[in-house]
Order: structure tokens, then C-alpha cells, then sequence
DNA sequence: ATCGTTCTTGTAATCGTTTACAGGCCAGAC
DNA sequence: GTCTGGCCTGTAAACGATTACAAGAACGAT
């Protein structure tokens, strides 16, 4: 006995297949019918199959969230305030894991073509033409939350990470902070290569020159763990005896910047008395680690969800323009500045 | 003009629908059609519809994985996990978040009858009557990262909270403390149960007495935060004098301990010299945070594989009997304990 | 040359819904 | 009493794939 079908249903009721879809979808039908159909509802337990309706309305009710790194807190942001805005609206989240690659993302927004999402969600971190086009051509609405191109055609909502920069100067100067480094990821991801350069301003803003910087090979906690060294100066006791060591870090994001203070930790160095750490994303791990951490807020949580609301606005009119908004950042400040 | 159809190609080749179906299955055909059929569909630039596919073959190639919290860094290590193997199976994982309450968990197991996702792979942190009832109706295949009764005749795989209890309770009375004390979450969870009894059962093993107990109202760093001040006996001289302090600190999972150090730093306490403290999960958090936390690894990345392989398995085959997998815990020293 | 087998291909039914269209019925207006 | 118009309801045609079945072609054996 497999499940009842809406024909079953119907024979149940004893009326026709039509009107129980329309009891059903809540269109006008008398008090009897609905009654009827209602009951037999019931009785044969029938839900409605969600892959025939897909078939026939065209959409899913499913919406594709492609992120990175679920691993990285401010993806977690980001997810729930997504999928606060799309569950509200009566979608479902499909939570996807593209990796460092940009052919994984290419190969993803092409495969959106087969129609199992509604739309598309994506935070790429790394953009080329092809990308760019697949985006473009893409069947289903696309937004993004990160930058690409306007040619692109299409919905981005992004941060202001140079703004974001400095703000974290700003307050560091303020502090009397001057030795600043920076601790960035990799420079070939459109992150890194924001906050590179919106270091590099930062510090012109405040007529400073950068005391180090060093490039991790991944935004993860272990990547900075690895790069630490290397910035700090370990090893190299001319450059430490000449006070060249830095009295501040700004990371390209939390993960880095904990994976610093591990380092920080281990070679004595207190934080945030002879070195200040400021990280970016405000993620939850900023409150969690210890000390906690300064942190850049680019606004995780509103990117995802005006994200989510474009698209949800670009699924009910895709002749709609583009919009490009921007996030605007602010300053979580905590206990690894003075 | 809209995406072409698998008529299109049809057309576009000279051949039937079925011809191209076939081709695009990799069933037996000449050369020729292969050769026709593969010309048409790169010109039209024709991709299947997944919606149609999924009417007709009765499958949706989607699994749902539900847990209760995206922030939790234990459900990122199993949700990392779950999408390797299924993903590797040729399946979308869509995650969903349920909450806290048990009604949302029996609605999104009855809600699976709509046959969006082929499968549930659910980690349930209350349990009650209905939501047994709900699984062992559920249309689809469930699997259980979890503890359900036997009789829901369901696959899970589950930790061993008891063992990874007595394995945290070893090593602290192996480095001399035996003033232990236990901060839980909620006991009216699954795991909350587990481990309450897991610590009273371990504690006797080494004729001890907990020393404090404390409940918090969530398995997140601020409860674990809110909840520490009571557990530490904050406001009552009479008790710390006393030396009713305790040495060391069991956490139920890896963010009450996170919670609890900071609290523990607030007070001017030291770890591990004055208190040890030690998580469960063995989570990402646990390296992340500082000191790094000694803590109970319950398997939850082999759990999450273990889940999505009985899973898969059960897709294939509805009939074979239930299995309960259990998987067994070891203990991750860091610097939480002395 | 004929028959039977095998292999390939095409026709058409099917999956479970939604919805355009048409038919039936009833009420109100003349 | 008849006609018009407005509800409800039912019939049947989609949606876009897969696949059972049948028909035709090719080929070897007799």
C-alpha cells in the first residue's frame, strides 16, 4: 500500500481530482466540499507530493546557500540570518560546500541550470571571467554576497572592508598604537585582496608605514597559526632588537587573528599589552576566545539577510535592476586592544 | 526562449526523446546516436531538469540533515562529515535548523511524507513519544545520530557519554583533583540525561562525590557563562572557605566550558592550576580557545560518516534490519588540565 | 532464400500535481 | 418563462523526464 495520491484522495471525497487541489491551495470552493475533502485528507493521511508540484509550478521552495568554509563562524552568522529570511518566506535552505577552488563554483552556479533550487545564494572567494559569466547566464536568480564585477548583472550585497580597516587604525592610532602589521589571507581571494589593499590606505590615512605582513595560505585558525611566525619576526633577534616587532596586528578575520594569539601566547607575548590583536567579522568566536577579541563587524549577519531578501525579490521579478548594496562596518571593541 | 527540453535535443538530433534519455543515462546506443544526441545537446546547451527526473524516478537525490543548532561547532564537525560521504554519493545536503523544541522535530520528520530529500538524518536533542512515532511512520529512511528506543526500529548511531565521562574523570583524579563538579546542560535532553548520569556513575567509580552541579538552560556559551557563577558558589564565602571550591570542572559539551573559562578568568581564577576544566565534543572550539581545552571526543565526525553511510545503505536496501551503532570516545589532553 | 535472434530505435504511457477550459446549475431580471 | 451572468465543479492537457513495449533492421544459421 504506497501513499495515497491526490486521486485517491479525490475517490475518497468522491469528487474530482480538481477540487481537491483547489480545496487544498485554498481556492473558493463551498462549505461541503471543503468539508469533504478535508476528511478524506484525514483519513488517508495524504500529503501532497512536493516533486509533482515542483515539476508543475516550477519551483522548488528550495534555495541554494554556497559558502566556502562551513567551518568558518561567520559563515554560521550568515547561514542563520539567511535562513531566517528564506524559512519565513516558506523556502527551505540547501547549505552548500564549494571549497577554495573557483571551478567548484563555476561547476556549481552551472548545475543550478538542472532546477532543484529556486535560487541561488553565493559568497565566492575567489572570482574569475568564468565565474563571472556562469553567474550572468545562470537560469535561476543569483545573488551575491561578496564583490564582483557590476558587469556581472546581477544582486550583490557586500562589506566595506576598507572602511572596516580603518576603523580598526583608527582605534589602534587612538591607542597610541604605530608599529601595526598585518595578517591577511590569501591575497588572491577577492577578501584578501579587499583587505589588503584597504590596509594599505588605512595606514597612508594615518601617514604610517607597515610594520609587517604576511599572507596565510587559508582563512582558517591553523593557517594563521602557521603565518604568526613568520610576521612576527621569529628568529630573526636584529629585527626584534629594533623594536621592530609590531604593537599591533590587524587579522583578515577572527580565525587568523586566534590562530596569532595562540601564537602570541606562546612566545610570551601578552595581548593586548605588548601586542594588540584586532580581528574581522565580529564572528561568535570573537566573544569566545581569550582574551576576546576586537573585532571589524562587516555586518555577517544584515549581508546575509538583505542577501536573502534580494533574492527572494529578484525570484518574484527577475526584470528587476540590480542592486548593489553595501554594508556598512563597525567596531566590536574587546579586551585584545588596550 | 526557455531552457530546451529533452524534446528539443530530440529534434535537434533527429532522434526520439527516448534515444536522447538514453544516451544521456549511458545505456547501450551506436555511436552515431551517442555522437548526434551529445552535438545536440552542447549546441542547445540542454541540461536535464532535475524536478521532472525526480517525479519520475521517484527520487530526489537530496538528504536532510537536521540538527538543533548551525552554531554548535559539534554539528559542523558532523555536518562535515555527513556532506563528505553523501556528496561523494552523488547527493545535496540540505540543513536544516530545528530549535530546541521536539515539536518542530516531529513536524520536519512528518513533513519529509512531502518527499523533498530521499532521506533524514536527524540529532535529535529532545526525545518524546510522538517523535518516535513520527520516525518510525516517517515515509522516507531516517537515521538517528542519537539515542531513540529500540523499538522506533530505526538505524542510529550514537556516543558513548557514560565511558567519555569515566575516560574525564580518570584523568582528573590520575593528576590529583577529586573535588569535581559538573556543569550540564539541560536534563531534559537526550545528551543532558546521558551525561548527568554518565558523571554521577563515573564519580562513583572512584568513590567520589560531585562537589557542585549545575544545569544550564542551553548547550551555548552564554548559558555556560550565566550558569558559572552558581556552579562556582560566587557569593557564598562560606562555601569557597570551606574549600568547597572545586579543582576541576566536567562541562557537558566543548561552549559551556569555553563559558565557564571565562568566568573562571573573570573571578581571577587560573586554569587548569586552580580548576581544571575539561568539554565534550572535542570540537574545532576546543584548540581554538585558550587555554586550549582538554575534552572527550565522542566521535562526532565518525558518527556524522557512520550516520550518512546507514543512511545511503538503507536507500538502497528498506528491508535490512536496524542498526545501532555505537561509537566509543576517547579523551583529547590540552592545557585546561594539568 | 527464409527464419529466428539480437540489437537498436521509436511510440506512448506514466509519475502526481496544477490549471485552462467547458459544462451545469442557480438566481435575478426582463 | 426565458435569458444572461456568475458560481462551482469536472475533464483533460500540460510540466519534462524515464521506461515498457513494439517494431524494424541486421545478421547468422539452416
Amino acid at each position: 500500500m504506497s501513499r495515497p495520491t491526490i486521486a485517491g484522495v479525490a475517490r475518497a471525497a468522491g469528487v474530482s481530482v480538481a477540487s481537491v487541489s483547489r480545496v487544498l491551495n485554498g481556492l473558493p470552493a463551498t462549505e461541503e466540499m471543503v468539508e469533504r475533502v478535508q476528511r478524506a485528507v484525514q483519513e488517508l493521511g495524504y500529503v501532497p507530493d512536493a516533486r509533482a508540484r515542483s515539476l508543475k509550478v516550477g519551483r522548488t521552495f528550495q534555495l541554494t546557500l554556497a559558502v566556502a568554509d562551513v567551518g568558518n563562524p561567520v559563515y554560521v552568522t550568515m547561514m542563520r540570518a539567511v535562513e531566517e529570511v528564506v524559512s519565513a518566506a516558506g523556502y527551505r535552505l540547501v547549505v552548500t560546500t564549494t571549497g577554495p577552488d573557483v571551478v567548484d563554483e563555476v561547476a556549481l552556479v552551472r548545475g543550478m541550470a538542472r532546477g532543484y533550487a529556486d535560487g541561488l545564494l553565493i559568497s565566492p572567494i575567489r572570482v574569475d571571467e568564468d565565474l563571472v559569466k556562469s553567474i550572468r547566464e545562470c537560469e535561476v536568480p543569483v545573488v551575491v554576497a561578496g564583490n564582483v564585477p557590476a558587469k556581472a548583472g546581477v544582486d550583490t550585497v557586500r562589506a566595506n572592508s576598507p572602511k572596516g580597516m580603518l576603523l580598526a587604525v583608527d582605534h589602534l592610532v587612538a591607542k597610541g598604537r604605530t608599529r601595526i602589521a598585518f595578517l591577511n589571507g590569501p591575497a588572491d581571494t577577492v577578501p584578501g585582496a579587499a583587505r589588503s589593499k584597504g590596509f594599505t590606505e588605512a595606514l597612508k590615512a594615518h601617514d604610517l608605514e607597515p610594520t609587517a605582513a604576511a599572507e596565510a595560505t587559508d582563512f582558517t585558525f591553523t593557517a594563521g597559526r602557521v603565518a604568526a611566525p613568520g610576521l612576527l619576526g621569529v628568529g630573526d633577534e636584529k629585527a626584534r632588537a629594533d623594536a621592530h616587532l609590531p604593537d599591533a596586528v590587524i587579522c583578515a578575520n577572527d580565525l587568523l587573528a586566534v590562530g596569532l594569539m595562540h601564537e602570541l601566547a606562546a612566545l610570551g607575548l601578552r595581548v593586548p599589552d605588548d601586542v594588540a590583536v584586532v580581528g574581522m567579522d565580529d564572528s561568535e568566536l570573537a566573544e569566545q576566545c581569550f582574551p576576546t577579541l576586537t573585532s571589524v563587524n562587516l555586518g555577517s549577519a544584515e549581508r546575509g539577510r538583505r542577501a536573502a531578501e534580494l533574492l527572494l525579490a529578484r525570484i518574484e521579478d527577475n526584470d528587476r535592476t540590480p542592486r548593489r548594496i553595501v554594508v556598512q562596518p563597525s567596531l566590536s571593541i574587546r579586551r585584545s586592544t588596550p
